[in-house]
DNA sequence: CCCTATATTTTACGCGCGTAAAGTTTTTGT
DNA sequence: ACAAAAACTTTACGCGCGTAAAATATAGGG
């Protein structure tokens, strides 16, 4: 417990009397070392509360338990809570995650990359920012490190893909919508960041169609991801031109529809489901605060426990040597009923 | 642009035909080599695509550019974005912040601090847990480590304390409450993790002295960080028993107030200050968010720009070896009236 | 109790880079 | 063109630790 003065293993290893790679192999394995030696040790650490330099620990290790996590966005919920998850699962399995953002920017999502190099990690689990990711740079990187993927595909690269169905969230959010009331309009971001978008609305159309129904996309302009601003100037402007065909909408994404809620309060249109309401709104992802939107937003929620799982898990057996051919994974979200719609 | 197979410095000085200790000066400082020798590493760098290992780098240098930045839990807006804040500002003034997150737990505080040792920080930006940090850990790590402490002060430790000036937060809203309307009721949280809450609370109860109303502090069961829902259902029970002895609410934060609007919602009151409603709701802390609650939510808002610059220059005067008695700056939050009191 | 097989510890070197000190070249002033 | 100053390069060593190979200690068998 005293303040150890004990810079390094050296000085550690002398003061308990054992040689400094014993320490060393202590370290990366206590049950490596003799009881005898484990014991002197142990107390040495009670005493001085030595811990060896993580970074000169990985300097020279052949492998290390390094796993770099990188998302588009920290600040997203949905990236906020995947990678908490992931990083669980990486702890779990006897690894040190090292969270990273991109920032919602390119570069910095390169520069990621680039210190992510430095911290030779046995893997990565990357989930890029889709559009504007630097293709060649992520694909040089995959090359070079075991990389999963998730979230977002950009091309058959690294170990596996991971990430949810969004054919069938929309597809199945559409479905229900169709069967409960009148058919939706599909509210979204014209230039969205994110491929899923995409398949987001093509689910929609092909649901739409199945149905026999004429399908409605309303695209509005706004860059960036702040999502929520976007989602309510939008609404604004479609709901002032009565754009939608329909009484009910269902957005691309969660956070656009807080955006069209916030719209719809303000303008004085009661949303719901029940008797009296003039539209229904519903989303798709499972944003945590959904619950608590009033009303409560019916949304398709990720299966955020399966989805990380499955990355992980997947990520561990290509750094155990089982080689795969490449495979993508897509997890069925579940839908969640509430008043919106 | 070839993939470059130079793995260290060694080689990519050979082959730019130069030394690699001046190869080595240069990426400290361009300028500090000549501008022939300049000018060929820096055609060596476009072609092999050579950085040297930030790790490395940093294993042996007097004064490294890192910059750690420690926050209780990352997928809380505020933190999230005054981490979003600190990291550009530190990249501004040319350090490398890295982001860790004690995910709401002090034994991850603990091993966050101790896996900072080894990045060997220039200095540290720690907002701590609060009521759960382990103080005798927080103490020597900031005797250790330039530290700034932010958000939640826990005792004079470290270079200086920048935070909000949470006596003003509860006074300046509890007053235009006041000024409005009826006295507001505070609700909040039995055992808030974060010390700024009592100071809101005591806050509150002076200044409604001040005004000689008769204050009335409703404190709802709920430990961990699930604010909104913590909200929620106190409100749902409050409400119940109609605990409120006025029509107006101040909530100690803004995502306790998310849950309580949710609540209101589903039990068909009206929320707002016009005519009509049956109460008045305000939150405290400018979450991203409560521009989209439905009502939008009056608040007051961190100066969020304020604290992180703050923050962000004490550390860097500090670390430029710029000593100062420590002290506490608490910075004025805004008020931002909007629809819901 | 002695010898061999096995478990540990030592010795020695490497990882990728920073940096001080000493030697060399280039620049500057005149 | 020459000396002094400035810039640069070499040399040499260090950071904190991993790890293979050699040396030593321990355990098992007769």
């Amino acid at each position: 417990m005293s303040d150890s003065s004990i810079k390094n293993m050296e000085q550690f290893a002398a003061i308990s009397g054992i040689s400094r790679p014993t320490v060393s192999k202590y370290f990366n394995d206590p049950d490596s070392v003799r009881r005898s030696s484990r014991e002197r040790i142990e107390a040495a650490i009670e005493k001085y509360n030595y811990r060896p330099n993580i970074f000169a620990m990985n300097q020279n290790r052949a492998l290390t338990k390094n796993i770099g996590i990188v998302v588009p966005l920290l600040s997203d919920p949905y990236f906020s809570e995947i990678a908490r998850n992931l990083e669980q699962h990486c702890i779990d399995a006897g690894y040190r995650p090292t969270l990273f953002s991109a920032h919602g920017d390119s570069k910095h999502e390169v520069e990621v990359l680039d210190n992510l190099r430095s911290l030779k990690p046995a893997g990565v689990l990357l989930a890029p920012l889709g559009r504007a990711s630097d293709q060649d740079v992520l694909e040089k990187f995959c090359a070079d490190v075991p990389t999963l993927i998730f979230d977002s595909n950009v091309g058959e690269c690294g170990i596996e893909f991971v990430g949810s169905d969004n054919f069938q969230f929309a597809r199945d959010i559409t479905n229900y919508l169709c069967r409960s009331g009148e058919p939706p309009c599909f509210f979204e971001m014209k230039t969205p960041a994110n491929p899923n978008a995409h398949r987001r609305r093509q689910s929609y159309l092909a649901a739409m169609e199945e149905f026999g129904f004429e399908p409605q996309v309303i695209s509005v302009e706004g860059e960036g991801w702040a999502f929520e601003e976007i989602g309510f100037r939008g609404a604004q402007d479609a709901l002032l031109k009565k754009a939608f065909a329909t009484n009910t909408v269902l957005c691309s994404n969660d956070r656009l529809a807080i955006g069209f809620l916030s719209a719809c309060y303000v303008n004085g249109i009661t949303v719901g489901h029940g008797e009296g309401c003039a539209i229904r709104v519903a989303g798709q992802d499972g944003h945590p605060l959904t619950r608590y939107t009033c009303p409560p937003l019916t949304t398709i929620s990720h299966n955020y426990e399966a989805v990380s799982l499955q990355a992980a898990e997947a990520l561990f057996a290509a750094i155990d040597g089982q080689k795969q051919p490449w495979k993508s994974t897509r997890i069925e979200g579940k839908l969640i009923l509430r008043a919106s719609a």
